[in-house]
Order: C-alpha cells, then structure tokens, then sequence
DNA sequence: TCATTAGTTGAGACATTGTGTCAATTATCA
DNA sequence: TGATAATTGACACAATGTCTCAACTAATGA
C-alpha cells in the first residue's frame, strides 16, 4: 500500500542531476551551491543547516570552507523549493533537511538517534475534504511528522 | 462525523479549575501562575510566550508586571503538560498556545488571520498502525497542523 | 503559629536558528 | 567581451528559548 523509503537504501539522486534541476529553475550554478550540494549528498539522514556550515567550515577544499552562513541557509531553501530536499522538524521542534526521492511525504523519525523513514501515504487527504467542507476555509498545507523509537533503540525485551 | 470548535464558542474552562489542575499535578499554586493563567484565559486565539509577557509586563496590576520572561515559558510549558493549553505549529513554524477542552486535537490555522479551528478527528491513527506493523518502530507521538485560509480572508469571488 | 524544606521565581547571560542589508563578486547571455 | 542581474559574504539584528543561581515562598506538620 504505502511506499516506504529508509533513506540509506534509495537510489541516491547525482550532484550533475541536481544542477540540472537548479538550471530549470532558473537558478545558476555557482561554487558555493556546488559544494552545498556535495556536501547535502554526504548525508543519509537529516542534518541541520548549522550542521553543514560547521562540515563546510572544515572543508578540505579551502573554498568551501569561505562559504557564508547565510548562503547556506538560502541554497538548503532553494533545494528544499525545488524538491531535491525536504524539510523535516525533528522531535525538538527544530528544522532539518534530507535528501531523498521527489513527491509529497512525511516522515517517521526516531527520537533517539534520529533515523528517518520517509513515506508517500498521506492520510490527511481526505481530512482536508472534510474539513474544507465543514469550515469553508481554503486549505493550502499540512504538517505532519510522526515519532517513535526505531528498532535498534528499544529497551531489549527479554533479560 | 467530527468535532469541530472554533474557540470562540466554547464553554471556557475556568481559572479556578485551572488552579485545581495544577494542584493534582502537584504544582505549587503561586501568584505569578494565577496571573499566567488568568492572562491565558483572556485569548480565544492562540498566543505567544512573548505575546504573554508582554501583556503582562503592561498590567494593571503592578504585581503581574514583574513577573519574569522565563516563568512565563515555564508556566506555559507546564499548562500544555497538564492539557489545559495545547501547543498550535503556526504557519511560520513558531510555536502558540490555545484554550481548549481537553484531549487530543490538531488545529486549521488561517495563514492569514491567525483563526485557529481545532478538531478531534485523527486520521495519523491509522497510519500509526501501518507504520508500526511496517517499521517495527514503536510510536510516540505525531504532530499534524492544517494551514489554509478563513472564509473572511479569502477574496471575494464576484465583481 | 512557626520552622523546615523543596518548589518556584527573576535576572540576566547565553544559545540557537534565522533574517535583512549592502557592497563586492560572478554567472549568464547577447 | 561587456552588460546585467543574480549571488555571495560579512555582519548586524531579531526571535525564541534555555540555563544558572541566589533569593523567595507555598506547603507541610510539629
Ligand atoms: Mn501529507
Ligand atoms: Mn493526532
Ligand atoms: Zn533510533
Ligand atoms: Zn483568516
């Protein structure tokens, strides 16, 4: 029924293919972008932006390492907008990013060590129609993220 | 099918049943939680922590003025702890509080307004279902917010 | 009523996560 | 090769919390 996509697992999208999808945007492709994107694609799991500014900051290529804060946080944006990213609020409330397939998906994310499973199955469709025909109000987005604690975190059940 | 309310109309909870509340949870009943309380009572929109304080900081009552900023998160956090707040995403991802009768809700924000619809209807129980049966994770929570636009804020479809 | 004591408070430093400005730089294209 | 508009980096600034700690106080029962 649902797809579902433990993010280590997927067929990973190329650095060439994201530039690609920048151009089509009509975004251009620069240095910085191109070691944001390098650097996007060396994670499986979310990471934050500040995450990628320390790991850009450190970056064996001394140019990468110039990179800007802010120009992080705007390239993660654009990506995110383009789809080659997506946007996941983390068990404390704050934001993250991983890279994975295109579509409209949400999230299941472990509180304790963070790993992400990313499914398409998006039950707050039918909601929306409902609730579009209850309140008259014109429905653009939703939120949705689900947590729990993965296999490998649970308490071991026997002694 | 589902239960709608929109805040305004409801039978409000009353400050002295809050006090109660606290007191089962084994919270100490203080001056500056009485006056938290009774600011909280006076919105039937979600609030910020900031908007709180600053409400407070302008009251009447010289008293309420000195209260600290970190008790007014620490208070508001308790409320949201013992149901009588419920925490709303709102659309640009920061944190308010509502009154609201008690259980599990989720919540139809006006992007525009601020309106806030709050409704019973789960549909993440479901998934939760498949996702364990999926996963093997154990599941803990979820967050699920709607964002749209109210019928007063939406433009007028004729000349 | 009066100590005792643990919960609570206020001040303020500090942290995190972003956003806004602006001059300098640079990718793109005619 | 220029012209032009997008992009960048530095940095100030803002929003939203968190943490510490000394002072205070509600709750308890002697
Ligand atoms: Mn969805
Ligand atoms: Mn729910
Ligand atoms: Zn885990
Ligand atoms: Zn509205």
């Amino acid at each position: 029924m649902s797809e579902f996509h433990a993010n280590s697992s997927d067929p990973r999208i190329t650095a060439p293919h994201i530039q690609a999808i920048l151009s089509q945007h009509g975004y251009r492709l620069t240095g910085p972008r191109g070691w944001i994107v390098d650097q996007a694609l060396q994670h499986d799991r979310p990471f934050t932006a500040e995450q990628l500014v320390a790991e850009l900051r450190d970056h064996q290529d001394g140019r990468a390492a110039g990179i800007g804060r802010a120009t992080v946080y705007r390239t993660l944006e654009i990506l995110a907008s383009v789809d080659v990213l997506s946007r996941v609020i983390q068990p404390n409330g704050s934001a993250a990013y991983v890279v994975e397939a295109p579509g409209h998906r949400h999230h299941l994310v472990c509180s304790s060590c963070g790993t992400t499973i990313s499914f398409t199955a998006c039950p707050v469709d039918t909601l929306v129609n409902t609730l579009t025909a209850d309140t008259s109000f014109t429905i653009h987005d939703h939120l949705l993220e689900v947590f729990g604690t993965c296999p490998d975190c649970q308490e071991p059940a026997d002694s």
